[in-house]
DNA sequence: AATAAAGTCTAGTAGTTCTATATACATTAT
DNA sequence: ATAATGTATATAGAACTACTAGACTTTATT
C-alpha cells in the first residue's frame, strides 16, 4: 500500500498539473480543495520541491507550481521521492533494496523470482504514466459519466 | 510490501510443497530450515490451516502438511489469508476495500484508474502462479547456477 | 497409566512507522 | 510595517508489526 504521503503528493501534483502555466498555488488552497491536512501537506510539498519537481515562492502571492510539464513527471518518480517502495519484497526493490535476513540463497529463491516479475509489471505502468496521463484519464472518466 | 507474515507463509508452503505426499512436517523443523521464529510460525501455520490450506495432526508424530496439490495453491490465496493487500490504494483493493476519505469522486479519480491497472497486472501474476510454480522456478534457477 | 511430543489458543509487549500537529523562523508583496 | 506566504525541525499519538509467553489439548509410545 502507498502511504498517505504518497497519495497526497500525487493529488497535489495532479491539481498543480491542471493549473500548469498559471500563477503558483498556495498550500492552503491545495489542502482545501483536495481535503489534505495542511501541515502535513507542507512537508510533502517541501519534499517534492527539494526533489526538483516544484518551484516555490515565499511571501505574499507565493506558492508552489510545477517546474516541468506534467507530461514529463511520472508516477514512479513521485513514489520514489515520497519513499513508497514499488516492490512487494525488500530483496526485489531497486531503490529500497534490503536482503531478506532469513533467505538462504537469494540467487535461487523462487519466491523472489516471481516477485521480480510482479515488480516489473507494476513498474512498467508507473514508469509510463505521467501526471498529464492521470489528468487525461480523469477527463475521460468525467466525459463517460456525463454521457450516461 | 508484503509483511514478514506473508513471506514466512509462502516459504512454509513451498517447503511443504517440496515434501508433498510425505508425512507431516513439524513446526520446529520448518522454523529451523527456513530460519523463521518458531512461535511466530505457529500462528501463521494456524491461519493457513484455518483457511483450509493445511492439514494438521496433534501429538507425537504430528505436524502440518498440504491438503491440496501444490499446483492448486496460488500465491494470491496466501496473500489474502495473511492479510497482504495486493493493491497499492485501499480504494482499489478487491478484498480489503476502503474508501479514500479525502477523495471527492471515486468514479472519476484518475489516480484510482491508474492503480486499478497496476493491481490487475500484479493480480494476474499472483493468480496464475502456484506453489508448484515457485518450486519449479527454484529448480530452474538452481540448474542454471550449476551449469555456469 | 504415564510421559513426552506435538499442535492450539489467548494475551501481551517492544519497537517501529505513519500521520499529523506545533512552533519558531525566513521571505516577499503591498 | 504588516500580513501573507513558504521553511525547518521537533514531537506526539495511534496503529501496526513482529514477536514472545504461557497454559492447554491431543496423540503416540512405553
Amino acid at each position: 500500500m502507498l502511504s498517505k504521503k504518497t497519495r497526497y503528493a500525487i493529488k497535489a501534483l495532479v491539481i498543480m498539473g491542471k493549473n500548469f502555466g498559471d500563477e503558483p498555488m498556495q498550500i492552503s488552497r491545495i489542502a482545501n480543495e483536495e481535503h489534505i491536512p495542511k501541515k502535513f501537506l507542507e512537508q510533502i510539498l517541501l519534499d517534492l520541491r527539494n526533489a526538483g519537481l516544484l518551484y516555490s515562492k515565499k511571501g505574499a502571492g507565493g506558492g508552489y507550481k510545477l517546474i516541468k510539464d506534467p507530461k514529463e513527471i511520472f508516477l514512479v518518480q513521485v513514489l520514489r521521492i515520497t519513499g513508497g517502495p514499488i516492490a512487494l519484497l525488500p530483496c526485489v526493490s531497486l531503490n529500497f533494496y534490503q536482503r531478506c535476513e532469513e533467505c538462504i540463497d537469494e540467487g535461487t529463491c523462487g519466491i523472489r523470482d516471481v516477485f521480480v516479475d510482479v515488480r516489473n509489471a507494476s513498474l512498467k505502468i508507473l514508469t509510463e504514466t505521467s501526471i498529464a496521463d492521470v489528468i487525461e484519464r480523469e477527463n475521460s472518466l468525467q466525459a463517460a459519466k456525463i454521457e450516461v
